[in-house]
DNA sequence: TAAAATAAAACGAGCGTTCATTTTAAAAAA
DNA sequence: TTTTTTAAAATGAACGCTCGTTTTATTTTA
């Protein structure tokens, strides 16, 4: 139904916000600053949006969708259960480095700021998505019996980690290549032990 | 040096800030939202720190101070390699425990925002503390031998998930119950295999 | 020509900060 | 002891500015 002007000027607004938004945070980018980087009058920008708040829902909607979609896709083709999380991993990292303001936003941007509803980004749809998959893992033997949030913690929380020490610039390596050895040390965290 | 009313008009404002910052962000916190909250006047609040951007390194100074001497202390007395690992988990879920809001505040908050020359909250004190302790396994041959950054990862990544958790309301009980569980997983991944 | 899109100006509210002033409490002078 | 002096502490109205949003007017598009 959108004209494709209104999407033109929807994906200027994204492209400048998803990165502003990262960078100085919600609060900190006025209506102003959207209007002169992204070249959308503010006359524009209200006849597309209600409020700056349903800015920051666009943008929400948008990355947690992008992201759930590769996160499935990569499950959905692994031949194994190793290869599963190889691709969790991958994917995550695979993104920072390719969409590094989209992997910011989702990670470091305090939502409720602009969404006072949302759930927190962990419970959000590709975090939810994760943790379906462990729990199957944990169901069926796979991985070893244990409280679902110690595992989810044993796995999510490295591989966030690695991403938020490339962000702050701790990390200057390209992040896809520690993929093997943090997949290494997860699987001993919580695959069945080898008999 | 400081006199009783400055210290007690100091930890007013400390306690007020922490909370709040930790809540809706520093930049919706106003001067005259402390003023009211913490029962200090804005003159007054003036008359202590000479801007709003003080008060945070303020906080940041603190906060960082405490944590770093509670898991320094836990290391020391810890008998065994495994111990202090131990340790350091124990110690950072039981302050989320007791002093939510000052976990919160140093996960959470932006401290760029306020600090703009701040390193990023991982490379913080007690973060490198813990960074050199994990070193100094690897040397020794305590732990596999591994990118130190990976390590970090492993170890540090699920502690402080578990604890995100917590604060979002995700996980109910009280974290310290998972101390244990979450040192097995972590040892698994990180200490040397037996022979 | 009607509808969609843009631009700029205007609005009131709230921001961080300043400052002239008052209050408080202790030291000095009587 | 009582009075005067002094400096620290505390006050809140006011300043200049920016905020999110609305209104108004004009241009572009279909």
């Amino acid at each position: 139904m959108n004209s494709i002007k209104e999407n033109i000027a929807k994906k200027k607004i994204f492209e400048f916000c998803i990165r502003e938004f990262a960078r100085a945070g919600y609060a900190n980018v006025s209506i102003r600053n959207i209007s002169k980087g992204a070249g959308i009058s503010i006359g524009a920008i209200y006849y597309y949006f209600s409020s700056k708040e349903q800015i920051g829902q666009f943008l929400y909607d948008k990355t947690t969708e992008i992201i759930l979609n590769k996160i499935r896709l990569g499950i959905k083709k692994a031949p194994n259960d190793k290869e599963a999380l190889r691709s969790i991993i991958y994917n995550l990292f695979d993104m920072s480095e390719k969409e590094p303001e989209l992997m910011e936003f989702i990670l470091y941007v305090k939502h409720k700021e602009f969404l006072p509803d949302a759930p927190p980004i962990c419970s959000s749809k590709p975090f939810e998505f994760i943790k379906n998959f462990i729990k199957e893992k944990i169901e069926s033997g796979v991985f070893r019996d244990m409280n679902i949030v110690i595992a989810s913690a044993l796995i999510m929380g490295p591989i966030i980690r690695i991403i938020q020490l490339r962000m702050d610039n701790i990390l200057n390596d390209d992040i896809r290549l520690y993929t093997e050895s943090l997949l290494n040390g997860i699987v001993k965290s919580v695959f069945k032990e080898r008999a």
